[in-house]
DNA sequence: ACAAAAGTGTTTCTCCTACACCCATGT
DNA sequence: ACATGGGTGTAGGAGAAACACTTTTGT
């Protein structure tokens, strides 16, 4: 069904938010924030964050904002996902999305703001999702499981200082299975960008382990991508 | 300067395109088409085929149908690039774009319509470019050179049957450098992706090569990319 | 002393690279 | 016959995976 020729496409930016929490069992999981929403259509479903996009907004800034309007934060990683313009997408208007994906820092998810209107569920679980939104959060799952494999975007999720017993967790629940510490440990060393602080993290029952900070600038100009930015103004 | 407030956001759809071609030398190269602006802004500048997106036309549809309308080919691979939308990026209204790339078979190529206002260039060595579009070119030259690392559309350049050498010659010139040929036989042949036609290319003054075929269906459902096609109704 | 996690060493396997060598055709 | 690219064989090196083993703390 063709939509009227008077009624223009309109543009809006989304957020897909992934921030790590305990699940039931306690065991570290994936989780993302949705908006309930309080217009038709599909009103009372569960929804990314976003909205229109402001003439005078720059795309990535208008993600950022949406993300700290749901979460009271601000994203530690923030990236273009994909644009979704189906034709048929939203019932009434052509709705085209601009949407982005971002990593929140966990210990500060764990103190996010969270109203009637907001709602943190599992990620791997999710409810039913307003229009193709349910697709959007898979693809941004999907891109997240490989990009965490060939890139260093795991310590987004981590605060400045960080055991590797930490930033392995951080793997093995962004992909689902568990590694060898030791060969974990040599990677991470291996790809030059971590740097010790020569602190140790004291207070656990064994032998206490180094902390170590990320150093973005350490080894490798090698093959980076551009478009891609951390910390963007919020 | 902001934008005024009656002029909406605009938004349109642009496509790199990529062929091989051969260049001076007669060694293959990367070539893309572009089109001289006729109107303001930046008028007589050389820039992306591209326009405004029809409310009733898939995104992906208007790319394959501004890449058939500058060119007169059809594309054998298709993907969406990224959106670009920086606020100032066009000196009147806001507009946004989203890009996509494509290949089309370089023998094709060869044959494709090219008017005044359409103008084939080496993808390596552009002239001024409209806007930010030299950036776009420079981003999607970026990810095809990544991308034919990692998964097989370098056969969109070429038709149904194909040497491996020619299969080669391919990502030679679009890695721009030099492949060891028995590594690169058995490197193709254990993706498990070509398939033996039994034929062979006669002709030459040496020892007559097999043809192949490609065959997405053979092998590994590894690790597939979502939203990526392949032949799009053009 | 002992448990438990941090951290090191070592072996094996697999994949990639380099390069020597044989094969089949046109001239 | 010989030049040329097609195609096969093989040795060496780099890096990943598996796992034994040593170190250092709190209790």
């Amino acid at each position: 069904m063709p939509h009227q020729l008077d009624a223009p496409t309109r543009l809006a930016v989304s957020t897909v938010i992934f921030a790590l929490r305990p699940d039931a069992a306690g065991r570290a999981v994936l989780w993302t924030p949705l908006v309930r929403r309080t217009r038709e259509p599909q009103r009372g479903l569960w929804a990314l964050p976003g909205g229109w996009l402001p003439v005078n907004e720059e795309l990535e800034v208008a993600a950022a904002r949406t993300l700290r309007a749901t979460t009271g934060l601000a994203p530690k990683y923030l990236e273009q996902l994909y644009t979704f313009g189906d034709v048929d997408r939203s019932p009434d208007a052509r709705v085209v999305s601009v949407v982005y994906w971002a990593l929140v820092q966990s210990d500060e998810a764990a103190r996010a703001v969270a109203g009637p209107n907001v709602r943190w569920v599992p990620a791997d679980t999710l409810p039913e999702l307003a229009f193709d939104h349910r697709r959007i959060v898979e693809y941004a799952l999907w891109r997240l499981r490989t990009k965490v494999e060939y890139t260093e975007i795991a310590h987004a999720f981590l605060g400045e200082q960080f055991t590797l017993a930490e930033l392995r967790e951080i793997y093995e629940a962004v992909l689902q299975r568990s590694l060898d510490p030791a060969n974990f440990r040599r990677t991470m060393i291996a790809s030059g960008r971590l740097r010790e602080t020569g602190e140790l993290l004291a207070g656990a029952a064994h032998r206490p382990p180094k902390l170590y900070r990320y150093d973005p600038s350490a080894r490798t100009a090698e093959a980076r991508e551009p478009f891609q930015s951390e910390r963007p103004a919020s």
